[in-house]
This record gives C-alpha cells, structure tokens and sequence, in this order.
DNA sequence: TAATTTATGTCAACAAGACTGACCTTTTGA
DNA sequence: TCAAAAGGTCAGTCTTGTTGACATAAATTA
C-alpha cells in the first residue's frame, strides 16, 4: 500500500539527514565554546584563519558571507582575548593578514577534536571508500558556482596542516 | 613532501563539507522566507509539522532543541498567519496537536521544492547507489542515542507524504 | 602630482532568535 | 483530592545577524 510517491515527497530523508547531522556535529564545539565566552561566529572565524593562516579580511568575509561588522565584532574579541593577530600585509600594506597565536591553535584543536573523532568513527564504520564517496556526494551539495573556489580552500587547509607538523 | 599528516590534521576536508553543504542547503529557502517575514526558525516549525502531522508542543520540543519560549513566539506568528492549527488532544485534552493548514501545506511546498531540486541534481550525477550510500554515511554523523528516534521520524515521514496524494 | 579606488575600521541603531526564570491554567492520574 | 504533566505567557538578556554612514591609510590611475 502506498509504494508510490509523489515526485515532491522525494529527498524528505536527504533533508532531514542534513538537519540532524547538523545539528550534532556543531554541538560539541558549542558546549566547549560556551566555557570560553564565545560562539559559534567565533569558531566559524578561528576556524578559517586556522587552516589559512595570512587570510585577508574580504577573504574571509567572502567565506563567511557575512557583513564587515559582523566579523569585525567577533574578530575584535578574538584578537582582544589573544587568539589571532593581525600582520600587515607585506605586498599591500592596506591588507590586515590574520593569523593564530599559539593558544588559537590550542584553542582550534580543541575545537575541532571531537569534530575529527566523530568523523573518524564515521569511516571506521562505513570504510574508505564509502567515506570518500560520501565526500564527493557531499561536494555537489554545494552550489555548483562555488565548488572550484571550495576545492582550493580545501586544498590549503591541507597544506596548512601538513605545514604545522 | 609531507604526505605524511599528524592525525589531528585528518577530515578537515569533511568538516568544511559540512559547513559549506548546509550554508548552501538553507539558502534558498531562506530567501522565500524573507518575502514572508519568516525566519529559519519558522522553516523549521512547519518543516516538522508537515512531515509530522499532530505533533504535539513536547515533541517538537524535543526534536528542534529550543526552549519553549523559542518555539511559542514562531509558533504564534505561524498560528496568527493561518499556517498552523491547533487541535486539542482526543485522548489527552492538555495536548495541541499541530496540523498544517492548506495555506501552510503550500508554503511547505515551496519551501521544499530548492531542497529537492538540490538532492534530485545530485543523486542525477552520483546516481541511486551511491546516494543511498551517502544517506547511510549521513546517518552516522547524527549522534548514536538519537538515530533510531530519527529513523522512526524519517518514516513517519515517508508515511505522511505518501498520505498527501 | 592629484584624484580615485581599495581595504579596513568604526559608530549607531535595529531585528531575529536563542536563552533564563518565574508564574499561571487546565487536565490527568494516582 | 492533589500532585504532576502539558502548555501558555511575561519580562529581561545575549549573540549574531542586518543597514547605512563616515573615517583613514595605502595603492592605483589619470
């Protein structure tokens, strides 16, 4: 009874995957952000300067896509508490590079280390490959437009981390 | 060089998926919710009363995370606007039971339809198994205490969609 | 050199949506 | 009958987003 579906019941599954995925996987780093008075705004922020160190202001804006004012409010209390500093650039000294201070990198690690058990007990469970096609499935989730520009930035926060070691 | 990564460095990629996949995803609905006055957290109040006709508060509740004081003032604008009604409980009159009105059906509709295009465009280009494999994925990123829960909801949407025709 | 554009900073004001804590009514069930 | 459960509501706070205007320093262009 009832096999047949309409076309626009279809991928109610997929969405809701996305919600509650969501919803956990951004909820530990909550809880630990909680105890440092900052928010999710910060991490997205600490996060994006962490795997690319020397980023500029309209850079990350453009990730972010949020307004100046928005960062500029949660990047005051970052550099005020410590966590990132700013250098001028050296090719255009207009250009504020962002960088981590050490307890920003402290501060990122322990960020994203519940993040990174998580996903690893993702592939543990499904294998390899599976994880890496999900990875490419999840890719064209994003909007087609903005897949280069992604792909590169995720290529530097490759060789960002492979360069902390 | 360096190929070799410290294991802290590892699913970085996966994350910024993450990120970038649910920036996207929420999009469109949200720029059909800004002609209506309605916010994400609207969306989300009448995404699972669609799929879950006659939830009550207390589930809702539970499913969304929010206290009740945040549900009560977008489930009043929703109510007032004649998306959503109330229906008190048969069995337990303390209840209200909550019901999409057709209004609100088609408001639903329109807000899923981006969503669907989305997952329709993507399991077009991976195809059926290996959307079926990333779904399965996906579900282990969702904390493990709450799959089943979901699972139950996922098919209780089903059910409900496939009522709609 | 002078004028313009770019990158950034900052101020004021506002809105959505989350929170806490208190207190209320209605209804249920022991 | 009375405590517990389901829900409603009030007041106040915080974070994070928004707009628009204006300021400064450095780079670029005419």
């Amino acid at each position: 009874m009832s096999k047949n579906k309409k076309p626009s019941d279809a991928f109610t599954d997929a969405i809701e995957l996305m919600f509650f995925a969501y919803r956990d996987f951004i909820d530990d780093p909550d809880t630990i952000l909680a105890a440092h008075d900052f928010g999710r705004a910060h991490h997205r922020v600490l996060h994006f300067v962490a795997v690319s160190p020397g980023i500029s202001i309209a850079e990350l804006l453009d990730i972010l896509r949020v307004t100046k004012q928005s960062l500029a409010r949660v990047l005051r209390d970052l550099i005020d508490a410590g966590y990132i500093e700013q250098r001028i650039g050296a090719s255009d000294r207009r250009k504020r590079l962002l960088h981590l201070t050490q307890t920003g990198k402290a501060l990122h690690d322990k960020l994203i280390a519940p993040q990174q058990a998580r996903f690893a007990a993702v592939r543990q469970a499904v294998g390899e490959a599976a994880f890496e096609q999900w990875k490419h499935t999840m890719r064209l989730v994003i909007n087609s437009e903005d897949r280069e520009n992604i792909d590169q930035l995720i290529t530097r926060s490759r060789a960002a981390a492979a360069g902390t070691e």
